[in-house]
DNA sequence: ACCGCGATGCCCT
DNA sequence: GGGCATCGCGGTA
């Protein structure tokens, strides 16, 4: 499948975060080639929007590679454990990306159990397998993304989107999640997510 | 099922 | 020193 390019990241979160629902996110792991197709995502248009890292133009280096250009990784600690796994969009100068929410894991299903669960995918019960992957933090334990892949290149071959192989899905908009500090941004329908997919985190 | 809460460390003031 | 784009547990029902 062909990779999406930089031109691909090079707009507005808003469409970004959209057209990125289906696609399949590709984690290169000693090898293997661990993939799973996206199911939910968030935008976060920067300057303007009171729930970005970025809002107002801040500055500081956690939020550099946002100011880089499109089509590289912005990975976070939150709360003391987990990561957030966002992708940068809009070109050098303009701080925007989208946070991905939730995956469906495709392949190498041990591999993504192993990491959540410690056991064997087989071995899991109904709740963790939904519980694998839905949510923000869940996804990069299970992908094993962390703060070493932060500003890694989507367009290189380590960490990367790919197209996905059908489009007959509903999108909903909603309210993002977790920022009611955000005062009037909290109620922005900038979360997206695939209509009846298990994996969404918050319906 | 839902609710409340604590964990835990980095970032920034 | 305060807060955080989260998660899982333990309580109650």
């Amino acid at each position: 499948m062909n990779k999406l390019t930089r031109e691909f990241y090079n707009r507005d979160s808003l469409i970004v975060a959209k057209e990125l629902l289906g696609k399949v996110l590709v984690h290169e792991v000693n090898g293997r080639k661990i993939t799973a197709r996206i199911v939910e995502t968030e935008a976060y248009m920067g300057i303007h929007d009171r729930a970005a890292h970025s809002y107002g133009g801040k500055r500081t280096p956690r939020v550099e590679v946002m100011y880089g250009g499109a089509g590289v990784s912005y990975v976070y600690l939150i709360y003391g454990m987990y990561h957030c796994f966002n992708i940068v969009t809009r070109e050098e100068g303009v701080p925007q990306a989208v946070l991905i929410r939730a995956v469906e894991p495709i392949n190498e299903l041990d591999f993504v159990a192993e990491n959540r669960f410690n056991k064997t995918y087989q071995n899991l019960k109904k709740s963790e397998i939904i519980g694998l992957t839905n949510g923000p933090g869940k996804i990069c334990n299970a992908l094993a993304i962390d703060k070493s892949l932060n500003g890694e290149d989507l367009c290189g071959n380590k960490l990367y989107v790919e197209e996905g192989e059908e489009n007959g899905f509903k999108t909903v908009s909603a309210k993002r999640v977790g920022i009611d500090y955000a005062e009037e941004a909290k109620d922005y329908l900038w979360r997206y997510y695939i209509q009846d997919n298990k994996y969404v985190s918050v319906i």
